[in-house]
DNA sequence: AATAAATACGACTTTTTTAGTCGTATATAT
DNA sequence: ATATATACGACTAAAAAAGTCGTATTTATT
């Protein structure tokens, strides 16, 4: 429980190597996934969906790859995290109220407090903060 | 991701229900399976784990059930959680440092300090802060 | 123009985890 | 005795996550 997945993992990985290189310069998924140890396939699946949210930028092409954008270390880590798995919530019906057992439920509001903790705690936490 | 397991959420409910009760009243797993709509054996199996962690008192035989222990209240989510399902870590080698990458992981650190922060969230809140 | 190396992306399979079920033993009130 | 409850391990089913594959597209290089 309350795991981060392999995606986010494999992200933040790549974000972290993406950061340490000079502003500009490309690096491919394969090259990515070869120094960690990680699928290159998954890596790269990964790493397109940042790219469609514009948290990185690709380049098609030999000699093409990813690099980061200006501003990508401000995003903060409940976007980051819902853009690779979804909605970040400890039950369904933080999002969803299509539970059947809604109304008998005695639980709903005190875990969806402790829900509202923990995404502000990532909504306050940038890329910056983990990959630096 | 971040997802509560029906374990846990099971639990709770029952905890709730149970401090409802007057103090020393018994209720039987049975008895809170139907009311929620919950699968009876499952909760019993995890009422149980409770009980062996004397969480909550359970008397056998007809008439029988569970019941809150005066101090149950004061059980912090972190201890709770992580009777029913084990170590609570965003990754695995927050616990276990088998990882074959852990040298050359570059978002181990980090990732431990979100850890250790919503670790901290959850040691300061008491099952009463949940189930009242 | 051909080739090779990279991203893009959906479909598929495998593995792991979670959820749920079942059988059997034990205790105990009636 | 019997019925009803907990106790608990083994098993099965379902769901989610992880990983693979095939094919298309782009583009630098030759």
């Amino acid at each position: 429980m309350l795991k981060i997945t392999r995606k986010v993992e494999y992200a933040l990985i790549a974000m972290g190597h993406l950061q340490q290189k000079e502003a500009g310069q490309l690096v491919s998924a394969k090259e990515i996934a070869e120094q960690y140890g990680i699928p290159q396939e998954l890596l790269a699946k990964t790493l397109q969906k940042l790219a469609r949210e514009k948290i990185i930028q690709a380049v098609k092409g030999p000699a093409g790859g990813y690099r980061i954008r200006k501003d990508s270390n401000t995003i903060n880590m409940t976007r980051f995290i819902e853009i690779l798995e979804g909605p970040v919530g400890l039950m369904d019906c933080y999002f969803d109220t299509n539970c059947i057992q809604l109304n008998t439920c005695n639980i709903r509001t005190p875990i969806n407090r402790i829900n509202d903790s923990i995404r502000s705690m990532l909504d306050q936490m940038t890329l910056a903060d983990i990959t630096n």
